[in-house]
DNA sequence: ACACATTCGAGAGCACTGCTCTTGACGGCC
DNA sequence: GGCCGTCAAGAGCAGTGCTCTCGAATGTGT
């Protein structure tokens, strides 16, 4: 192996090295998370490393760091998550299929990684004021989404509402939302969009932080339900 | 105050004290959550009453237990301003109206007490197990807004749903709560009010938790703008 | 009236946390 | 060989939840 390195100049030795300790470190704090839930201990992930407390310091400044890059680092991993379920989807016109895939996706990644989802969508940490990094990470999920509804607009799939059922204000925000992220977009297409995105996210909230815990047993069943309700609302029109 | 105190057995001026003592605890307890978020310390509350922090344990066996019963004031603080929202609206008929007056004093709730609602609604203890009392506790607010519904089956301005919208299991799962908490309820309309209020607190954890930041500003026209959308979902019809 | 039991607050102490600072060991570069 | 940047280690600070023991009240039964 010495072989392959003695070519390269020592900075990028040192900084190949110093890369892989970082993705260590996230890796064993993300078993941290997933074992004990959001209170990350620093000191045990240094423990699991065989380092001492203060070792980690090097890597990351704080433990609000450690935090921040863990949830870059999910709200990608949900954005992939999303994002792959979609394209799978074969037929691109079959825009109920694709928003149903994609929801589903948002739901098992949720189920999956509990403890990272609610890192994202839960309880903001008091001190913690998320950066601006992590806001564009954030938008890769309901991008997709919304993605959907553009193409079934741009393919004529989907018939434009009455711009008038938005209160002004509303539709001057959503207006700068779909100049920086989907130009051409009607605005209240984006709001039914936004509303179907929050009443997912909603419902697997509801699921993931216990909210249905003896009330609802057939968990999937329910949320495919509700999902397809929500598409009735956006006025996703079935396959065909 | 020793003449109104004398008549009373000893058992119960103590209880009595110990009652006000719990209940000074939960108080200075609550400020310290709304002003340094759900990482509550047990010793800071200690401080400010003046008593040190093993006294504590004389009446809360343990942090959890503080915060199981700021959890069940919290639901009940919730479901009371939920329940005066809808019943101040004195056309009992105009069940739209019902609905956005609680869906609105919900969202106030939780604006104006952020952190109890993020105890209430945002990411679980790792640790804690949320007891039965405060899953009773809980259910009072949809109570509130599955009533409305009720009301409008009862005075037949909602027609009932088609059964065959729901599947199987989620329709027996609705038709135990039912059994439970709303006899007579048709499953499908149950499971339409059950959508809309997840949606509710969907969208009133994404403002406040921050995930609204930097994207609408005109929060209250948006959630109104939504409610009213799901109302439609629901098919609760204009006043009069 | 005296002894007993209960209740309560205080204090010390344990094991833990995030974080800072200092120290000493490496390893390339001039 | 001397210099300098990088790194891990260790001690230490202030804080945490929680347990245990102690002394001081206070009301009760005999």
């Amino acid at each position: 192996m010495c072989a392959t390195l003695t070519g390269m100049p020592a900075a990028a030795i040192r900084a190949r090295a110093r890369a892989e300790m970082i993705n260590e470190i996230k890796t064993i704090a993300r078993r941290h998370l997933a074992a004990e839930g959001a209170n990350l201990s620093l000191r045990a992930v240094a423990r699991d490393m065989g380092m001492v407390s203060s070792a980690i310091y090097r890597y990351f400044p704080s433990r609000d760091d450690l935090l921040t890059a863990l949830i870059i680092d999910g709200y990608h991993a949900l954005g992939d998550a999303t994002e792959t379920a979609d394209t799978e989807v074969t037929d691109r016109a079959d825009l109920r299929g694709r928003w149903l895939a994609a929801c589903h996706a948002i739901r098992r990644w949720a189920l999956s990684n509990p403890a990272e989802y609610a890192l994202l969508f839960g309880s903001p940490v008091p001190g913690y004021a998320a950066p601006q990094e992590t806001t564009e990470a954030a938008a890769r999920t309901p991008a997709v989404l919304i993605g959907i509804l553009a193409d079934g607009r741009a393919t004529g799939a989907l018939a434009d509402p009455d711009p008038e059922e938005l209160p002004g204000p509303v539709r001057s925000d959503l207006a700068a939302v779909r100049d920086r992220l989907f130009p051409g977009l009607p605005e209240a297409l984006l709001a039914r969009g936004a509303t179907a995105w929050i009443h997912c996210f909603g419902a697997v909230s509801f699921e993931v932080f216990g909210q249905l815990n003896g009330v609802i047993e057939a968990r999937e069943e329910y949320f495919d339900h509700q999902t397809r309700q929500m598409a009735d609302l956006i006025g996703l029109p079935d396959a065909g």
